[in-house]
DNA sequence: TCAATATATTTTCTCGAGATTTTTAAATTC
DNA sequence: GAATTTAAAAATCTCGAGAAAATATATTGA
């Protein structure tokens, strides 16, 4: 059997600067340390990460791929701006497609499946436990981001986890902001847990109505939001 | 009334040499003159689009986007290679994206939205007539991805669409290499004949069982090409 | 004071050349 | 003859400078 954890959990490590600019930039605009909206001028990034401005482009010109960067021609490269809006429809599409895919993984998932799933399951709640302090939660979210990974990797529909992908990284970067208003909103770890009893048991509806609530109430925390503070930076 | 078509058909006229190349690369993968897996060495194509090597680059990222294009870092861009495994998946989750946006667009469309639906359905039928040539070929194109998109354009998802505009683009790319095999294959008019009346009716599940079989067929003629005639590139 | 034009500045876009890395080919060894 | 090592060739990746465009500022006229 195989014990090793699934392929995509593995963080490759960049290869070339062009990889190294683009993480470093995605990073910064999940975490919101460049602000949505923002213009960003080549000439003055490509200095604070230490690359030329052929790389920051193509770099930015990835970052396209992920909806998290748009360009107008001969305007330049924009932090990609958010809204309710745009949030609502991230969640119903994900909800849509996040458990199409649980379905499936549910039904085709096998013995390596479920004990991914559990030990993904038992790494989230030793994060959970002490994350009181924020300067664990980097791995919180981390660990968080693959366990609904390892959900739906029994799903075969490559398309569908690539899409969802997509989206969950969107979802990250508004979920980000109303962390910072509320540390410890909601008892996620209960939905977790319950999502994984589901799993386990192969209740596909269960788990299905589990996981649509568990999106739809991340929707809910951001909707708190003042509006003002939708596009604000943080930190440096 | 709006009697502009709607904002997606309107093609926009490069502005910048990268979107030039972007837009020469796409149409050379999609209509298979870059053959499947192919390796894209900067240094020879940047002649033959007329740009820079980091211009050509640039390019190339942005492909990446509509996952026509891979790189492996250090290892430069290749076409993305095909197979009939990824065909199936692009159909099925074509069916599922389609049908849904399909039902969300039938409910809320409103008169301007039967007016262009109507509209691209005769430019359509137009076209389809005079398709025994194969210089319009690429006029038959065009209009049959704009059915398509105005079908679902009162869908209020742009995440939905954005998917489905790569999933279609995907399946173009398949269709084509049916299309020297077979090129009259099936009586398509009639199936979008159908799909529009039931549209125009309102009868989102008749219209949505149409899409299904529609979409489904397509992958039923890329099925019988032979597996050798997969990979092989077309024209110069 | 406001609008329109002209100028100046900033920024984007583009290219060609040099440094690394990978790939290919030949040579050596077992 | 097969496998490893070494060397040459090719390709990728990277940077900085110059051309084109957009933005900001200043000027002019009513």
């Amino acid at each position: 059997m195989n014990i090793s954890p699934p392929a995509e959990v593995l963080a490759t490590e960049p290869k070339t600067l062009v990889e190294s600019a683009y993480r470093a930039l995605r990073r910064d605009i999940i975490e919101g340390r460049l602000a949505p909206g923002e213009k960003l001028r080549v000439e003055h990034l490509k200095d604070n990460y230490g690359v030329g401005a052929g790389t920051l482009r193509e770099a930015l010109s990835l970052l396209i791929s992920d909806a998290l960067v748009i360009s107008q021609g001969q305007r330049g490269f924009r932090v990609a701006p958010v809204s309710l809006e745009d949030f609502e429809d991230i969640t119903q599409t994900r909800v849509m497609l996040e458990c199409n895919a649980l379905r499936q993984s549910i039904a085709m998932g096998d013995d390596a499946w479920e004990a991914n799933l559990l030990a993904a399951f038992h790494r989230l709640a030793k994060a959970e436990e002490k994350r009181i302090g924020s300067e664990d939660r980097e791995e919180w979210e981390e660990r968080n981001r693959i366990f609904h990974e390892v959900l739906i990797a029994a799903c075969p529909s490559r398309w569908l986890k690539h899409f969802l992908s997509i989206l969950y990284q969107q979802a990250e970067r508004y979920r980000r902001m109303s962390l910072y208003l509320q540390p410890i909103p909601r008892d996620i770890h209960n939905e977790h847990e319950a999502l994984l009893h589901a799993a386990m048991n192969r209740d596909a509806d269960k788990a299905a109505d589990i996981l649509s609530e568990h999106i739809r109430l991340t929707f809910r925390s951001v909707q708190a939001i003042p509006a003002d503070q939708l596009n604000e930076r943080r930190q440096a």
